[in-house]
DNA sequence: ATGGTCGGTCTCCGA
């Protein structure tokens, strides 16, 4: 089974490059993260076409994630638990069914800039929520994925120039302490296990050509729980996609799980 | 040495 996480920076300037990579990597289950899109007017029809069901949970302008599935969905829940006041769509979840099911959680974590005011204590009490959420899913033992951008640079290797980064909300200690925090509840990180060098990265920025000269970070992560990481088989990064016509800043990554 | 790019609209803000 091939899951994969790809921010498309809004579904409508995606409408030609999203289905181009479906149709050339065809993953069973994808989590989109940034449609940019309300439920009403995300293009529904295109993608249903290709043989994937669509869950999206959306947003007027900004952040909105959604799932697309070949494979038959259950138990799909939308907004991260743990505060019945945050407005914002970054969480949508949902168990793949099949003879080896998986849930998976497609997040977009906040960006948290500029650090520190009220956007960075939202993104670190988002992250709370999310190591609450992850604690009592692994309490179920079952083999889960939390995929997405997690707007998180864990390590100085994921970062071409990790100087630049010190005073960001996607590099600052804090960000990366919350981050371990998840990810020591015993999750594992399926890129850096198959890819544990430096120089893998997942966003460019659109300006100051950071693509053209590799400048790069890998944000958007693939977290498995045991019994998900028991079924690895391989994991990687779409980077050709960002080389692609009209791309989006970040390209897909994924992992190959057995069954 | 500096500035630079997108996307969705809220002709500015978020990233």
């Amino acid at each position: 089974m091939k899951l994969a996480t790809f921010n498309i920076n809004g579904i409508k300037a995606r409408i030609d490059a999203l289905p181009a990579w479906l149709g050339a990597s065809s993953p069973d289950v994808v989590c989109l993260q940034e449609i940019k899109s309300v439920d009403e007017a995300f293009p529904r029809e295109v993608l249903e076409a290709m043989g994937y069901r669509v869950e999206t949970h959306g947003q007027k302008g900004f952040n909105g994630v959604a799932i697309l599935s070949k494979l038959p969905l259950s138990d799909i829940r939308r907004g991260l638990p743990g505060d019945d006041t945050d407005e914002q769509a970054r969480w949508i979840e949902a168990v793949v069914e099949g003879p080896r099911p998986v849930r998976i959680c497609g997040l977009y974590l906040p960006n948290g800039n500029p650090a520190p005011g009220p956007k960075y204590d939202y993104k670190l009490g988002w992250m709370a929520r999310m190591k609450a959420r992850v604690q009592d899913l692994l309490a179920g033992e079952e083999a889960f994925v939390c995929l997405g951008d997690y707007n998180v640079i864990p390590q100085s290797q994921d970062a071409a120039r990790p100087e630049t980064w010190l005073v960001d909300a996607l590099y600052l200690p804090a960000s990366r302490e919350a981050y371990r925090q998840i990810v020591n509840l015993g999750l594992t990180d399926a890129v850096r296990t198959r890819q544990p060098g430096p120089g893998v990265y997942t966003f460019w920025d659109y300006q100051a050509g950071a693509w053209e000269r590799n400048n790069g970070i890998r944000i958007d992560h693939l977290l498995l729980s045991p019994q998900a990481a028991d079924r690895l088989e391989d994991a990687g990064v779409d980077k050709s996609v960002r080389g692609g016509d009209k791309p989006s800043d970040h390209v897909p990554v994924w992992v190959n799980l057995a069954a």
